[in-house]
DNA sequence: TTACTTTATCGTAATATTGCAATATAAAAT
DNA sequence: ATTTTATATTGCAATATTACGATAAAGTAA
């Protein structure tokens, strides 16, 4: 087959996947990585500082746009966008409550 | 292309990627999700609980042991695993790590 | 032994992801 | 108006992932 049964699972499962899997190749973590520790917003030399092509970037980039983890404008040439913190602090926050609920009595 | 480029990214962010990739699944966020929450180890049911074939369970599994999340013996016919949870512990911290480094001076 | 139960592996089809060249778009600079 | 600069989109090839039927393997029960 070859596509998940997103259908078959529960909204809370489906919506930590669809963030794992943002954060599922290096180029996402290096992006994500390099623009939270930026001091302002405008970072247009991404594709030097990752390596990989143009629209490889811009892809990556879109990605991460979906799952709402950038703010800013997207107008033009020269764009003007960061970490949207609040989201940032709520995928956190996801991942936190997931490993924080765990049994202790096993094997 | 299709293959990642993990050659040219560092080994921190190739590592947190491999990690996010195994939980960019909602099967295996509900696998892991469900074993976590056993009072015992011994978990036999997952196919019904999770609702896919049992060679696709078998394979998430195997997904999930790769990156160290499972421990038990794994042998025969009943296996008797439940969660490595040092293992558990590191990737919470991987994760708290990668969100907690945020700068905030932003638009 | 034979049948049963449970998990693993193989093979294969369907779909998704990754990456880039070529090209388009859109604003700024000259 | 033309060139330059920066990002987006399209199209396509290579690879990876997902899923399952068929079958194997390996222990348990009769």
């Amino acid at each position: 087959m070859g596509a998940s049964k997103t259908h078959i699972f529960s909204p809370t499962h489906n919506e930590l996947a669809q963030i794992a899997k943002v954060m599922a190749h290096p180029a996402r973590v290096a992006i994500l990585e390099y623009i939270s520790k930026q001091d302002a917003c405008i970072c247009n030399d991404l594709v030097d500082v990752i390596g990989l092509a143009q629209p490889t970037i811009s892809q990556h980039l879109n990605e991460i746009k979906k799952i709402g983890l950038l703010k800013g404008t997207f107008e033009g040439k020269n764009l003007c966008y960061c970490i949207n913190q609040e989201r940032w602090e709520e995928l956190q926050e996801a991942f936190n409550t997931f490993f924080s609920n765990i049994n202790r009595n096993c094997c």
